[in-house]
RNA sequence: GCGGGCGUGGCGGAAUUGGUAAACGCGCCAGAUUUAGGAUCUGGUGCCUCUCGGCUUGGGGGUUCGAGUCCCUCCGCCCGCACCA
């Protein structure tokens, strides 16, 4: 009686059972063992799973069962990303409330996840949208507040006058609103901004910390956008006007060459210069032509440089020169002061601008070609700003100077009259938390007309989303309409209060969700500290490429709030970084515009929870794209089948045997075939601690079955133990990858504990000796033949043999042999001519 | 423009410290089995000549006995950021 087909559903399902009712995933801290955290990015549970997610959490599902084949504890959870956008719009669409659709997704997603036999620890699942788990982010906003790490301003925002609501950037194309058409406005609204730029250089500088644990562009796009850079901030008097106006400047040589000045169309002090001037209305046309423009029409890159007098000038603090102060389109209030010396003789921006407007040019940077003749750059023969290094020209008592040293010089002879000082600048911004939308969490404050902002107390908390709660038709938030929500008493004063209606970014939620896992159900506070100190770091974090800057860096931010607060020990979250390349179909990203998408459940259903598995971790490493291939999942499909099939064939000799248990052996078959099962080890753990090589692990796996088909025959008579042992190392091997085949088989081979429990095997190095190897023979680099001599052999004797190879000969003869290279046990290289 | 990555057969992709380039898989070819097809098993499969041999890791150059790997240079592709003062 064989063990008939293969069926993968039955025996997937059959050990998924198991596994659960096992609770064979479910850990504790404890202190007595060595903790491994590995931890996927948590999905938002749109109703399905894609490939993608399938990737990312097959990867995380092998690295979490390896570690604990290894003896790691290992903490291995999983939850929903379960606020955002989607789920107003489908409940305004089926007019329900986003939560009924939001928990009907998450079932339906735990089941697909379920499905592909996951390592999960579901005591531990979460959902962000549930009071339980935001109560605590509304704590930590109260605990910000308090330290002043969370404050309100005003800020521009895009606002949609249909819609009555802000948009994100993302929500906005080409102008227009996604939803309905209408062209969206710059507004200025209050809104709740969390101090990221206080923490921004120890955001840059950990950054360092992470260097070999997180891949290298990631670094540099975080480094990127904190933008730091070096510079000056220079302050300039107006002329006639008791007033000045301050700007941040990289360099600061280039000062005796600045002609005019430009605001951005935002600044603060347009309305002021401008109020006695006859053409103020035409300023005023052009600042708001330039504030309603959307960012991505502002940003591009063929804007034409535009720009309008204010009738105002400051005066060149160096020179005692005249500068016209202009308004212009390319200047941003976001970075900087929003107000820039130009110096067009050294500056591409301010060459154009000056060209178009005709305004004065000075050079005051000499090439150190022309330094050298002793000739001065002339402005005649240019047509682009000169921006490289030099030396001054035009500039009083630096002439000379190299514009290096300059910098400093100008700064501090500025500084003498409290005009300059050396400053940083950072392109990082803070971040708006604030949104006009229902499904997220409340922000925790109110608002009393006597005492003005007022957190909500802590025992009030959570401020609860209502539950009876009707999204309305035009997509407008209904917690303002909402009196019962709205209504409250100020806790100070006893008075009518109202309470903020806006609610929190949903990257508020993503930010801290890790370290809940390690204490998700404590009600009394966020977390027992010994838990979270004893899981924390992520030991392996795992997710996209696209949440480089958002998330990684908000959940660095908080955990370094958190810290400060006296929440977490740890400054940095994730030791070590995974960013899995996406899974593409023709070349292109899945996408059902385009039509090409593959379906999980499909392939699933087809192939099984393994076969489906094993073909996306060996398509591709995990960080690369990943091609996805109807031809290749069948391939590997029909290695399981293979695999199933040998273990058929052998199931009469295989005895319960351990990896690596069988070492007497006698035949030169089973010597082979335990060279490779030791070597298979070898290659196999050194490619998952290797950057996690998955698909050269499988390789390996692979022709160690192979091995197998070609020596079974001869060795199910002489030596069965050799094929037992080779087997159980196989499906050892292969358990993290394909876990459920691989139970099922070690259980047909006749072991009585699960596979699950098994340790990972070590191999040994004197296995994977040979009493003979071959060795290459080149001539002149070139391969003329191969010898087969004992293992470590004399060199003389290998050089013996190698001159004595009859194409060896022919290839020296009437030449001269000048040098033998000999590398012992892999070639011999004889130099002639 | 700045930053990062990549370039190997028909395809996905392998190659410890420089040491037989193309492992493993897909596809293709042949044989076995089969009434036939499918499935399976075995063997073959970089290119040119097909005998010796020659050529081959985007192009060119260098270091070396020996380079996919190290250095220089050029070309091409992808990604991120970008009027950042």
């Amino acid at each position: 009686m064989g063990i008939g087909k293969y069926q993968p559903e039955k025996i997937e399902n059959k050990w998924q059972d198991i596994w659960q009712k096992s609770g064979c995933f479910e850990v504790e801290a404890d202190k007595s063992k060595d903790k491994y955290y590995v931890l996927e990015m948590f999905p938002y549970p749109s109703g399905k799973i894609h490939m993608g997610h399938v990737r990312n959490y097959s990867i995380g599902d092998v690295v979490a069962r390896f570690k604990a084949m290894q003896g790691y504890n290992v903490l291995h959870p999983m939850g929903w990303d379960a606020f955002g956008l989607p789920a107003e719009n489908a409940a305004i669409k089926n007019n329900s409330h986003p939560a009924a659709w939001t928990y009907q997704n998450i079932s339906e997603m735990r089941e697909q996840l379920k499905r592909l036999g996951y390592s999960y620890d579901w005591r531990r699942e979460m959902a962000s949208c549930r009071p339980e788990y935001y109560k605590w982010e509304q704590l930590f906003f109260l605990k910000f507040l308090e330290k002043g790490l969370i404050y309100r301003k005003n800020s521009p925002v895009n606002w949609c006058p249909d819609c009555h609501t802000v948009l994100a950037n993302e929500q906005v194309e080409d102008g227009l609103c996604w939803r309905c058409d209408s062209e969206v406005q710059q507004k200025d609204m209050e809104q709740w901004f969390l101090r990221i730029t206080d923490y921004a250089d120890e955001l840059l500088d950990d950054l360092d910390s992470l260097d070999k644990g997180w891949p290298e562009r990631v670094l540099t796009m975080q480094r990127n956008w904190i933008g730091k850079s070096y510079g000056s901030e220079l302050t300039f008097r107006f002329k006639g006007m008791d007033e000045t106006v301050t700007v941040f400047t990289t360099r600061p040589d280039t000062l005796f060459g600045a002609t005019f000045m430009s605001l951005a169309a935002e600044h603060p002090l347009v309305e002021k210069l401008i109020e006695n001037y006859e053409k103020a209305d035409e300023v005023r046309a052009f600042c708001d032509k330039v504030r309603n423009m959307d960012r991505i029409k502002r940003g591009a890159d063929d804007l034409e440089k535009e720009g309008v007098f204010t009738g105002a000038y400051v005066v060149n603090p160096v020179t005692g020169k005249d500068m016209p102060v202009y308004v212009a389109n390319f200047v941003l209030m976001a970075y900087g002061t929003g107000a820039v010396m130009a110096v067009p003789a050294h500056d591409q921006r301010d060459f154009e601008f000056a060209t178009k407007y005709d305004l004065p040019m000075q050079v005051v940077i000499n090439p150190p070609d022309l330094h050298k003749s002793g000739d001065i750059l002339n402005l005649e023969n240019m047509d682009a700003a000169y921006t490289d290094p030099g030396f001054l020209v035009n500039s009083g008592q630096f002439d000379g100077t190299d514009n290096e040293s300059a910098k400093k010089a100008v700064v501090e002879h500025l500084d003498k009259e409290g005009l300059g000082k050396m400053a940083v600048n950072y392109r990082l911004r803070d971040w708006n938390v604030s949104r006009q939308r229902f499904w997220g969490a409340p922000i925790p404050v109110m608002y009393c007309d006597a005492c003005g902002v007022v957190p909500v107390p802590e025992d009030e908390l959570p401020v609860q989303l209502p539950e009876n709660a009707q999204v309305r038709a035009d997509g407008r938030s209904p917690l303002p309409m909402m009196d019962e929500f709205v209504n409250c008493t100020c806790p100070k004063c006893g008075g009518a209060a109202r309470r903020e209606t806006d609610t929190l970014d949903t990257f508020f939620e993503s930010s801290w969700y890790f370290l809940r896992y390690c204490d998700p159900r404590n009600a009394d506070a966020p977390w027992d500290r010994e838990s979270l100190d004893y899981w924390m770091q992520v030991d392996q974090y795992i997710g996209g490429i696209e949440h480089a800057i958002l998330h990684l860096l908000y959940a660095r931010f908080f955990t370094k709030l958190l810290r400060d607060c006296g929440y977490v020990t740890a400054a940095e979250p994730f030791a070590n970084l995974l960013t899995q390349g996406m899974v593409l179909k023709d070349g292109a990203k899945m996408s059902k515009s385009k039509g090409n998408v593959v379906a999980p459940s499909e392939m699933i259903k087809k192939y099984g929870a393994d076969a489906t598995r094993l073909f996306i971790l060996f398509a591709a490493p995990p960080a690369k794209e990943l091609e996805w291939s109807d031809r290749g999942i069948e391939g590997a499909y029909r290695f399981i089948n293979r695999l199933w099939r040998l273990v058929e064939d052998l199931e009469e000799v295989l005895t319960p045997a351990k990896p690596v248990s069988y070492s007497d052996t006698k035949s030169e078959a089973a010597k082979n075939l335990r060279r490779k099962e030791h070597d298979t080890i070898r290659r196999a753990t050194r490619d998952i601690e290797n950057d996690f090589q998955f698909n050269t692990v499988i390789a390996a796996i692979m022709e160690l079955v192979n091995e197998l088909y070609g020596c079974k025959e001869e060795l199910k008579a002489t030596e069965p133990e050799a094929l037992s042992s080779a087997v159980a190392t196989v499906l050892t091997l292969l358990a993290p990858i394909a876990p459920h085949i691989c139970e099922e088989l070690w259980e047909v081979q006749g072991h009585k504990e699960r596979m699950v429990d098994q340790p990972w095997p070590t191999h040994d190095d004197s296995a994977l000796v040979r009493d003979e190897v071959t060795v290459v023979v080149q001539v002149c680099g070139k391969v003329r033949g191969k010898i087969t001599v004992p293992n470590n052999a004399p060199q003389e004797d290998v050089e013996k043999a190698a001159m004595e190879q009859e194409n060896v000969t022919k290839h020296i003869e009437g030449k001269t042999v000048r040098k033998v290279i000999v590398i012992p046990n892999k070639l011999v290289n004889i130099v002639a001519n």
